[in-house]
DNA sequence: GCCTGTGAAGCTATTCACAGCT
DNA sequence: AGCTGTGAATAGCTTCACAGGC
């Protein structure tokens, strides 16, 4: 299992050589790499390595080959499916930035208590009422959870995405939620990190 | 200066600490405080050991000389402004998620190339033509950008912010930008997280 | 000559574990 | 008895530096 912050350059890596292959590079070298991903060259050959892919002293990494190697590891070969619960502003932002961008990853529904939005079709992602969340997780067989309601109901979604027998959650509420420990849970807490981002603007 | 890690979970344990005062707690132990921050009692005890505060082993922490303690070794006595730009979805759902929120740090302007958007008043928060931004960023004294445009244009936001004197970027668009060394950058990039819980979702 | 792959070194962050206090 | 504060130990992560290959 490769490690945590690993996976995420890998994810960073891969959409950087993304966008190099559609420009039609061939090859890449780590130096290069690094620059565009903002970490160094020493960490991208250890990132790679990490995942057994081998580059070329001559020529580097095969980019085409490098990001079917990386889609090797990161990604479920059938598939995974999300759902997304809360379509406020942050949702809505988040199925727009999502939507089609990842073939092997989908949020495929939208869970909210406000009935006007019940069974419209957002960015693809259709929408449905709170309390048919467990029901519709198991049918579809969803895994991921991303949670982008208010603090207070939080948890309460959380244990109801857990009961529904998904595996992992991304929590963009500001408060920290209690899971069973087979979960893996991620948050992003926008608050803090601009707190952040104001102490050191002050300090450096 | 503090440790970056320990400045963001200095700024989650403020969120809670407000929310026992806000209950009627006076005081709160390290263990309590690690439960619902989700790290460990000797991790809280050595973050706040690292602002100079200290607790008494009967009560543990005052409450209110707590937030006041990490108040200031976190906030500008001053206060501190921020501007976003790209009112999108995403930049819509920060304004609504930070108004008012601390006093001490407040977003005072937002920025957009759509003209329908000029003037408007979003969540307290002005909307401004995009070829205004190092004029107004000047004028009010701002020093710090949140960067929620698409990938393209995230970087010529950059350099406009830059150039105009901000001294911390959070940047929510999924490219490194580049900047000069003295600025403080941040990225949220919530794609990479949601394929790192997806990854871990699946492997745990 | 300039690259990759990698053992070893170096750093940073976290946790242990216990003295000291009340 | 149960807490805090903290030196010391540990764990985790990143970078160095260089052998080996083209």
């Amino acid at each position: 299992m490769v490690a945590v912050k690993t996976v995420g350059r890998l994810s960073i890596y891969r959409r950087i050589l993304n966008r190099l292959l559609s420009e039609g590079a061939k090859n890449v070298f780590s130096h290069q790499l690094a620059v565009m991903a903002g970490v160094t060259p020493a960490q991208v050959r250890r990132d790679i390595m990490s995942i057994g892919y081998s580059g070329n002293p001559n020529r580097g990494y095969g980019v085409a080959d490098l990001i079917e190697s990386i889609g090797s590891s990161l990604d479920d070969p059938e598939g995974q499916k999300a759902a997304l619960v809360g379509v406020g502003n942050l949702g809505r932002a988040i199925l727009t930035y999502f939507s089609g961008r990842r073939p092997k990853l989908a949020i495929v529904a939208a869970f909210d208590n406000d009935h006007k939005k019940f069974d419209r079709v957002i960015q693809g992602c259709r929408c449905y009422a709170l309390d048919r969340l467990e029901e519709i997780v198991q049918e579809l067989g969803i895994d991921i959870g991303i949670i982008t309601v208010p603090s207070g109901e939080a948890q309460k979604v959380s244990n109801a995405l857990v009961r529904a027998g998904i595996k992992g959650i991304l929590n963009y509420a500001p408060v920290r939620i209690q899971v069973p420990r087979n979960i893996y849970i991620e948050d992003i807490d926008m608050t803090m990190t601009l707190e952040k981002v104001a102490y050191f603007a002050r300090k450096k």
